[in-house]
DNA sequence: TTGCAAATGTTATGTTATTACATCAATTGC
DNA sequence: GCAATTGATGTAATAACATAACATTTGCAA
């Protein structure tokens, strides 16, 4: 897929995300994005939702927070699932791809007939440096 | 880890999802145990935050839910990490375990120093006869 | 220029989860 | 025995996350 022009909300929402260190909440993008004149939760909403479609943004289930996509300028989705490892302490989050980790999970699905929409995979835990 | 005998709260919400047919949300349980006296959401979060601390309940984080562990009297943490797929039609869950995935997971982990704590995989989809 | 689809604005509400504080029951140490 | 501690419970209030419903605006193509 490849990404349209954003609209007014989705480009706010989307800097929003690109400039901050870490994952957002969806009402703290809200907070942020108030001098630019946004009022209710519905437009972050209705922005990640065209955000996330795009893939050009994540959506972290364990933490309902939204992150932009480590992969600038590419599409996410020719890299198979997309793994979190979310650090519990700072925040910082790390994007991965594993295909035999994709392939392991395919094979199940499949033994099982089962149809696959949207996976998840989110690793809670400390990064090296809050570990220390 | 082995399973302390369950104070009352805590039989009460294991028996309610034990009996149900699939994941239910904490307010579900609350309603359906009204008739026993509950009254607040925080008796349900509480048996939760304990069962899921024994294993014997497992939280869906993409659908904020709750289920009783497949493996009946059995200790799942001794099965790695655990992935569930959920029918996004009939609700149904199915859990199951993939070493190979553990593995690469950790071995991803390892390499990056980070210290994992809690991993979540989750496949939404359509069951086989859901997909029919 | 009309008609349509998509985006936006606004209010209200629904759903999920926690904080704060009080009480009760079982256990332990003296 | 009986304070002291610990864990479970009860209750009210509130915080945090998400969507429904409806009105309006905008861009664009027939």
């Amino acid at each position: 897929m490849t990404t349209p022009q954003l609209t007014k909300n989705q480009s706010l929402v989307f800097d929003v995300l690109e400039k901050a260190e870490g994952p957002l909440s969806a009402y703290t993008i809200l907070d942020k994005l108030r001098d630019h004149g946004f009022r209710a939760p519905l437009q972050v909403y209705r922005a990640l939702e065209k955000l996330l479609e795009y893939g050009v943004v994540h959506r972290l289930e364990s933490i309902n927070s939204f992150v932009a996509c480590a992969h600038p300028g590419d599409d996410c989705h020719s890299h198979g699932i997309v793994a979190f490892a979310i650090c519990e302490s700072c925040g910082q989050v790390m994007e991965f791809h594993d295909h035999e980790v994709d392939h392991r999970l395919m094979a199940w699905v499949r033994g099982q007939k089962f149809k696959p929409e949207k996976t998840t995979i989110e690793i809670r835990g400390l990064c090296e440096a809050c570990a220390a």
